[in-house]
DNA sequence: TATGAATGAGAGTTCATTCAT
DNA sequence: GATGAATGAACTCTCATTCAT
């Protein structure tokens, strides 16, 4: 990416946290990037096209940290830990990248169109809960109310531990929230 | 109330779920409203009063909505049924309130004032939760993110229900809900 | 005077002294007059009317204050040391008629149709002059350039004293402006 | 100065003395100064701030009009009649900066820091006056009321000349008129 | 590429005035 | 007479975007 256009990257991310995407100028932006207004819009047509670029951003660092190869030998109790600890490890290590995530999905500003962009590249998710049910570890309901809540819990831990960070290098905490986590999600008895 | 400062309230509240805070002018919602534009202001000093009046009526909302009678002699898997169901129930009865809560909630536009007022009326959530570890009914984990993951799930399972809202009627949705929900806190085995 | 109207006169005279016409709003009128807004519109038509109606209190106060019986046997020195007394009193007795004069005079808020009613109350003073130049007491320049400095160097004397309150009581300060003002305006040597 | 700054002081100037602060609106400012309100507002962060500039450049205007150089061998009555007709030919040649600095001074619209700002540049003329009373050219009076009492006068004296241009050209006029002026303010007899 | 002065539609807010009570 | 909630035109100011350099 070219020099220019990562420094307002970094500019916008920082300011959409802390003020909210309308709160923000272009040019205060730009002069956090230490760049002129008119570069900001040679690189990002509008300022709707940057916040777009952003979350496309986002979604893909999301997606690469969580990613796991899922072959069919694997230990789906492992299997599940390991993409829950990346998932977590993900938002404590990308904080601006993940409350950046959050103000977007929750706000109306965005187009449907970018939301939809790369979903796919979470369908290795589905498939992995499929089998999780198949091979009866999970629980055995609707795959959209299991996601649904799984996401719900993860969520609220990342951002249980970005509000308490201290908590992030104890090991019980860790092990008490994943015990949350799993045994919401997996068949009991 | 006065009649036309609710009628302000809700073409704001619909104006503001569909469009977000910033996209939503006080002239849309004066119109909306069918009252003049200087008579939102006189009600409410400035839009931002507006948005966090908004808030403390969502929120004295959800509270009354949750809020039950604790006595010692309850048994306690009734009384969290109770209050994940009447919760559950608030979300998609009020979905207007609903959402315009998750948006404030994630809102850099509102201050923390606003925020604080009123939240110790969520106090007998976490007696209740003291109680159920005292009683080894649920997990004894640290409280903030006991509360934190179960709020979580709920939120989401709102959410869920939101999106398909025939599942509403469908008792063996809201059983698999629950019991996502409580085996995820409830100590198990 | 009705006394709603009275206490309407006395707010809008402060109001206005401290704030300017344009900054001072009925609403502010009507509050530190103790009546309702609509009471204000019920005794005077408009705004404006207000500050014309006001405009013209002031000036009657200070021809009022001013006026002298004019006859042929009086000495013409003492008569315009007692006018010229008269004047200063007023200025430093009736503040806040004094600084709303002044401002009147110099805004273009008014309409000229008010500044001419009663003009002629002070055509006494013009008969002064007219006489002290034929009789060799004051010097024979134009009338109106006369008058004019004459007026410009009460005005600022009052204004001095305003600020100085003071040397109102000290009888040197008092005859040195008369001194200053005499001497402009009579024939010399 | 820049080219559109100038034009937007000029249109500035031209309709605060015709209109009066309050009922000169931004729009029209700009439209006469055929720029874009935007454009008002990058040279002016607000209208305020714009009438402050304004009285700024109109006092070093006045101050750099009426200085002289004082050297002590120069003959006081010449050196003051100097300062007097400088002082009148401002007021006359400058009608729109005359107009706005009156409209200004009688004004509670202004910040006091401004009219603070740059008050020493007239320090000249107390050194001058102070001057004036030790070789006992000027009446022995306090120097503030001497200097208001002068001020007084010479300020009438601009506005009886701009009411009546065509005396301007009139030496008797003139001679007149600095008679009146200097007779209040010389040591007489 | 990079700049930043210039733009002008549109935002939030104010306030003199009205009128039903 | 007295009230003050209601009005909406008009104000100041903002900001995404353009374009000549």
């Amino acid at each position: 990416m070219q020099e220019k256009k990562e420094k307002i990257f970094k500019a916008a991310l920082n300011l959409f946290n802390t003020q909210g995407f309308d709160a923000t100028t272009t040019a205060q932006i730009a002069k956090q990037a230490h760049v002129a207004t008119g570069t900001l819009f040679h690189y990002f047509k509008t300022k709707k096209e940057l916040i777009n670029q952003l979350y496309l951003y986002c979604r893909d660092s999301l997606v690469d940290a969580v990613a796991v190869e899922i072959s069919d030998d694997q230990d789906f109790y492992l299997l599940i830990r390991k993409i829950w600890r990346q998932f977590i490890n993900w938002g404590i290590n990308n904080k601006d990248l993940y409350l950046f995530f959050r103000q977007f999905n929750s706000s109306p500003y965005i187009s449907r169109v970018t939301r939809e962009k790369g979903q796919n590249r979470l369908k290795f998710l589905e498939i992995l809960i499929e089998r999780g049910k198949e091979s009866r570890f999970l629980k055995d309901v609707d795959i959209d109310l299991l996601v649904n809540s799984a996401m719900g819990i993860i969520i609220s831990q990342i951002e249980y531990l970005l509000i308490q960070p201290e908590k992030v290098y104890n090991q019980k905490t860790l092990d008490d929230a994943f015990r949350l986590f799993i045994d919401s999600i997996k068949k009991i008895g």
